[in-house]
Parts: structure tokens; C-alpha cells; sequence
DNA sequence: CATGGGATTGACT
DNA sequence: GTCAATCCCATGC
């Protein structure tokens, strides 16, 4: 994937990764699920402005923003956008393509779609900490590939308190892999 | 410097 | 369906 890719629009990044490929050492998955956020909507973390924190929102496209959620989880972000704009696809769901004993160590689960089926969980499938927060997603040590892009199912985003309403999510149709609650199809 | 809230998950009722 | 765990950082005094 090359930073062309992750300069467009973060609508049209958050759908066509769905179908690529994550990877993170011997672990990696297919992205099922994504949430677009834009520094224009009060979800999005850029919406503040330029802090400590969102600096990296407004970095070069392709860099990964991994934060902290809820004290515990740790998420991934693919930056996108021209530098200066503030948008990320946040990774929300993955199907586990390689590494999957590994992904069973680390999550302590055995089912192939309790592994990396929600942002906290694929991250701790994956071994994917805060310090992989600013590294590029071009050059790895995560890196993303492209794939076969499957039907999409568009839906609102998970979890967030503002602009609740905007359609902003894409799952791949009918995959086991979806984070909860699954989108109407 | 103290406080409060959050792009979640898993255990439990 | 409900709820606690737990930490980064923005905000306000």
C-alpha cells in the first residue's frame, strides 16, 4: 500500500480497506470492518485541534495512531487525508488469516471469531501496543496490503456519543468476523 | 495539580 | 441488559 492510497478522501479509505490485509509479525487478518473519522465531526479526535495527543491525526497518511481506549484496550488507526487534515479509518474487525495459535495465546480464546472480531481485540491478537503509535503502516513493523474487496454493508459507527447518526462504517456483508452489534444487511 | 470521560471487553444477572 | 476495570490526556482552577 502506498501513501497515494491513504491521501484520498477517508470515506472512500475506510471502504476500500475492506478486503485488505493486516500484518504484524507471523500474525495477520483480513479487514472486515472499519469506521471512517473526519476532524470536521465532533467523534473524531481531531476535532479539538492540534494536541500532543492528535498531532499524529494530522501527520503524513499511511502513519498509525494507536491510543489508549477505556484505560485498557489499545486501538488502531491508519491516518488519511493530505497532511494537515485531520482523518483516520479506525481497524475494527479483522479475520484471522495466519498466526492463529499465536492469536489464541495472547487473546486466551480458542473460537476463530472471538480472536480479532472487535478494535481492542484484533490489537491484542496481533500484539499491537501504544508504542506503535506515529510508525508507518507503508514501512511496517504493521503493515497493510492489499486485498480482494468483498460486498460491503454500510452502517453507523460503535460506541461514540457525538454525531451518532452519520453511516460512517463498513463491514464486510455476512462475515462471522463483525464486532457486535452486526449491521442490518 | 485534580478531575472526568472515553472510538471496549468480558463476566455476571 | 448491566457494570467494573483502568490509563491517557484535555480541561479548569
Amino acid at each position: 500500500m502506498n501513501e497515494a492510497f491513504f491521501a484520498r478522501p477517508v470515506l472512500e479509505v475506510a471502504r476500500d480497506l475492506v478486503g485488505c490485509v493486516v500484518a504484524h509479525g507471523p500474525a495477520a487478518g483480513v479487514i472486515v470492518e472499519t469506521e471512517a473519522y473526519h476532524e470536521t465531526e465532533a467523534a473524531c479526535h481531531a476535532h479539538i485541534g492540534l494536541t500532543p495527543r492528535t498531532r499524529v491525526l494530522f501527520a503524513t497518511p499511511g502513519t498509525a495512531y494507536v491510543y489508549r481506549s477505556y484505560g485498557i484496550h489499545a486501538l488502531l488507526n491508519a491516518v488519511c487525508e493530505p497532511e494537515g487534515v485531520g482523518a483516520a479509518v479506525l481497524i475494527r474487525a479483522l479475520e484471522p488469516v495466519a498466526g492463529l495459535e499465536l492469536m489464541r495465546e495472547r487473546r486466551g480464546r480458542e473460537r476463530e471469531e472471538d480472536l480479532c472480531s472487535g478494535p481492542g481485540k484484533l490489537t491484542q491478537a496481533l500484539a499491537i501496543e501504544l508504542g506503535e503509535n506515529e510508525t508507518s503502516l507503508l514501512r511496517g513493523p504493521i503493515a497493510i496490503s492489499p486485498g480482494d474487496p468483498p460486498p460491503i454493508v454500510v452502517g453507523t459507527r460503535i460506541g461514540i456519543t457525538r454525531a451518532v447518526e452519520l453511516p460512517w462504517r463498513f463491514c464486510a456483508a455476512g462475515s462471522r468476523h463483525v464486532s457486535r452489534p452486526r449491521p442490518r444487511q
